[in-house]
DNA sequence: CTGTTAGCGCTTTCAA
DNA sequence: TTGAAAGCGCTAACAG
């Protein structure tokens, strides 16, 4: 049986208050007492226990993060940026992975971690005013990766810059029929940046004057394999585009497969741009829109830790993270028509 | 302020004990009780607090997953996979991320969650006896994936045959001179594949007569940069090897990059098989030994909770999951000399 | 600076 | 089938 308060205490012949006191370098504790405290901890290898502390203090010391998928390359990076910020600052993390929309229904019917941690982080999702006003009631703070709300501390790129930069550079390397492989704007899930990427596409083409044509908006699901479908269906239209913009890296390689198999040539027949700049961007030569995954991980975490050491202080200003243009050979320096 | 098992008591007009075993579904509450309290609970949108629940019963209704790095693309999969199963289950996840040997030393000298979880489920980690002493003196069940040892519950699949198996079609392919991109034999994290991938391409090799040359083996860290260097260095040799095997998917990768830069071909020049089958494989058609990974993730968890079930009918048998050769391009049907 | 004591919000005997 | 009451192992006033 493991070592309680009581057993430490009377090895060093305090009471137990003077331990938890002693253990937590609380002030007021005379130093020869914390030393004889201290040896007779580690003597019985005592650990508190933390749901005893939990219930007597009402901090968790844990911090919940809700995310959409774990196994996609940017929430595997956010995952680990958080755990390594909270661990630092002595939290546990958390982690609840909604997985798909019925996942996500139960979450915010049940709010599963709302009595069990300090703050809770949820990435890349759009909410409605429910939502927002279950998490809102909730008595500790909650930050927002990837999406902004006022009231709520939120850290994110601009999505919707983000998308329309990727078409510009398009444009001015003279493609007008340029097409899109997104995600589902039906999906229950409601993932953020399906929908905000696509209104930067459409942006873009509408400042150029050029009218959007739904045929060229192919839905990849954000995914590899959902990204080579959706570009074989934009190859065997009559009048193929020119150029793809796929709103995630991944669904970038999966043209860049379908655009190789149909025998075309990348960038001539088809030029591509993704976004992200995912770990393997660089090494398939693409054309991507670069975000600074770790640091709006480690901006929020901060924050939010923060947040939860002062709740008067919250800093709930969004903060907006720069993205950044990564021409590769994917757009090339060949011009259509020139 | 959260209601609390007295105020649903209060409303339904029972004693706290009576609300406690109504909701946790226990029997012997007549069927009225149960409706009055559950329609009470309902009404006050309670939740029982965790920590206090714990406290007194001494069940945490967590599990941890202990893993070296969590932006790989096997542990976020482990992850993702593990999570949903206990998710079904009702269990929580608590997650650590070694992230490196300090992180590792850290874990095993406070074994942190010592107190807080039901079961641990640690993940590709060669171990000491102490360590596994430390982890077979906690209180509950421990459950190992991608290692085995008696005592343990364990699931893994067969390193050493898989490498071979590699290795054993590029000879059979008629590569003599067989590249090896593995990892660091002396990386403090000691992660097991390496050192089990590496036996195998020794094995393979003996068997078929070939001398080990120490050149031909290359460290690439387990990342598609280190990768594209080691397989640099590999093709830098005054007598270059015709064929690689490469530890992991993502370590190809990077190999393929460098093989392209070098202006050679593949399989013509250079054959490449890697490990694992990871997502972007086929896409690269890359010949690799695939590995269940969602497999192994569900069997380890659901025999970990039935341990945890029932902690006298612990089924430690190491469980081993086959693993499989994918031929693709990159071994192609080139034969070199012939 | 240290000890006493009253909870934190549940679960779990034991009685009724 | 239900209730009373004793903890679970700590923290946090409050006293001294």
């Amino acid at each position: 049986m493991a070592a309680s308060i009581e057993d430490v205490a009377r090895l060093a012949g305090v009471s137990i208050a003077t331990v938890s006191r002693a253990l937590r370098g609380l002030p007021d504790v005379a130093t020869a007492t914390r030393d004889r405290v201290l040896d007779a901890a580690t003597e019985l290898h005592y650990v508190a226990s933390p749901f005893a502390a939990r219930l007597a203090s009402g901090r968790t010391a844990t911090v919940g993060l809700v995310v959409p998928w774990v196994n996609r390359w940017f929430f595997a990076e956010v995952i680990d940026k958080v755990e390594t910020a909270l661990r630092t600052s002595g939290y546990d993390l958390l982690l609840y992975n909604l997985g798909d929309a019925r996942g996500r229904g139960r979450f915010f019917e049940q709010l599963p971690m709302r009595k069990r941690v300090d703050a809770m982080l949820i990435a890349s999702l759009v909410m409605d005013e429910q939502e927002f006003t279950a998490l809102g009631a909730l008595p500790y703070p909650v930050g927002l990766l990837g999406m902004r709300r006022p009231g709520f501390l939120s850290t994110c790129i601009d999505d919707v810059a983000g998308a329309r930069t990727a078409v510009e550079h398009l444009l001015e390397r003279g493609h007008r029929r340029i097409g899109l492989i997104g995600g589902d704007a039906d999906d229950p899930m409601r993932y953020t940046p399906p929908l905000s990427r696509h209104d930067g596409y459409r942006d873009a083409l509408a400042a150029a004057g050029i009218e959007a044509d739904p045929q060229l908006e192919a839905v990849g699901y954000f995914t590899v394999e959902g990204g080579a479908e959706a570009a074989a269906r934009l190859l065997a239209l009559p009048h193929r585009p020119s150029a793809i913009f796929a709103e995630s890296d991944e669904m970038a390689y999966g043209a860049l497969r379908s655009i190789a198999r149909a025998g075309l040539r990348v960038p001539e027949d088809v030029a591509v741009i993704g976004f992200d700049d995912h770990v393997l961007a660089e090494l398939m030569d693409l054309s991507t829109i670069r975000q600074p995954v770790a640091a709006q991980a480690l901006d929020i975490t901060t924050r939010l830790l923060a947040a939860v050491a002062d709740p008067d202080l919250v800093d709930t200003e969004a903060v907006t993270m720069p993205t950044e243009l990564i021409v590769r050979a994917t757009t090339g320096t060949f011009r259509p028509g020139g």
